[in-house]
DNA sequence: ATTGACTATATCGGTTCGATATATAACAAT
DNA sequence: ATTGTTATATATCGAACCGATATAGTCAAT
């Protein structure tokens, strides 16, 4: 997936600006599986108003820089739905510094190994708390307010851009976050159950390096 | 991680070129947790040699280019423990094409939806067989003969570099296969919990859109 | 008062991927 | 017989992308 896909995703779930865009992949849904930084949202962004499938409007914020917020045009939501249609999906790729590090566990110190694994299991609770606090579809959709920092209140041009089911809109996301939230307690359950074992072992050897 | 850091751990476990390198992020041990493409292997060799981290003898091949076959010096030996004791890991990150077509579901026909699923579930299956047929440390190591393509039988120079403790050498490496089992395992019990489930919630907002 | 955190856009350098070129051999299929 | 595919093996180049940085203002906390 190009970031200009990526891009044109995100959108679908409602106007949005570039910096709505990054938050989307850094914390929101997409953050479990795909992940997009500024320095390719805004070039992305420009390049896809450039071939029409994008527009923005340029709020003026008092004292801020202004917001570009953009929207797919007709041709952008048509584009995209072609991509979803005809895209043969990549590879999945998962990668972890942690895990190559610990791969190397036998020229380690275990007390290294040991803060390794739980500097991993800090990070999959983490995971699956903000999974927990995500919204859900199948709930009721209408508790979370959401208003973000909403400056111009008097200003009654917003018009509630899509917040709704914006965020996570429908079964699939919950289909997603249901898997996520079973592999991080997969893992969970794993390092409680031979973390120990591992590093005993690890001792072990170290004793008698045989 | 940066490439030249994970050439240098490919050749901690024995001498390789740089497309036995790749095969070890392809098919290998590194392969659930990391990967690198020819495109950056080779200039990442050719810097380290320049920085004496280290070096290749060219074995000549009948009929083949040459095999350039790389091993760390001392100083590259050091340089990589020092990294593995100094890096602060960066961030696991998880990338899937499928998962981000799967979260537009409510867009799409319900069967390629369902194909797509299947998709993802022959994948970890794939990725399963995977880590079973690789060997473990824990088991006997003399099973695999490995034996590569060693067209040169006759020539007594190869000394079988590293080859037993090589591609998985300890404990480590058999508490990541076994996290990574545990991941694949969940994910397709997941799958087959709730797969006819989520296809057919689908189905149904797509009868009555309400 | 000043530090840090958040919103917001934009650019630039460096890293890395993916495709491609080159060369040869083994093997299967037509 | 010839074609196609797969595998070994090195190497390069353009395009894509990340990460850091610059700019600039608000707000809360210390």
């Amino acid at each position: 997936m190009d970031i200009r896909s990526l891009c044109l995703g995100a959108l679908m779930a409602g106007d949005a600006s570039g910096y709505e865009i990054r938050k989307m992949f850094e914390d929101g849904i997409f953050s479990y599986f795909q992940m997009a930084s500024l320095g390719s949202i805004y070039p992305a962004l420009t390049k896809l108003g450039q071939d029409g499938l994008v527009t923005f409007t340029a709020q003026e914020q008092e004292n801020r820089p202004d917001k570009k917020v953009y929207s797919l045009t007709p041709e952008g939501r048509r584009t995209f739905l072609r991509t979803l249609f005809q895209t043969r999906p990549g590879e999945d790729r998962y990668r972890s510094d942690i895990l190559f590090l610990l791969s190397f566990a036998h020229e380690l110190p275990v007390e290294l190994c040991e803060a390794l694994i739980d500097e991993y299991a800090a990070r999959q609770e983490a995971m699956l708390e903000r999974i927990h606090d995500a919204p859900s579809a199948t709930v009721a959709t209408a508790t979370t307010a959401t208003t973000p920092p909403n400056t111009n209140e008097a200003a009654g041009q917003t018009d509630a851009p899509a917040d709704d089911a914006a965020l996570c809109q429908g079964a699939g996301c919950d289909f997603i976050s249901g898997l996520g939230e079973a592999v991080c307690q997969a893992t969970l359950d794993f390092i409680r159950n031979n973390k120990e074992p591992f590093l005993t072992e690890l001792r072990n050897r170290r004793s008698r390096p045989s």
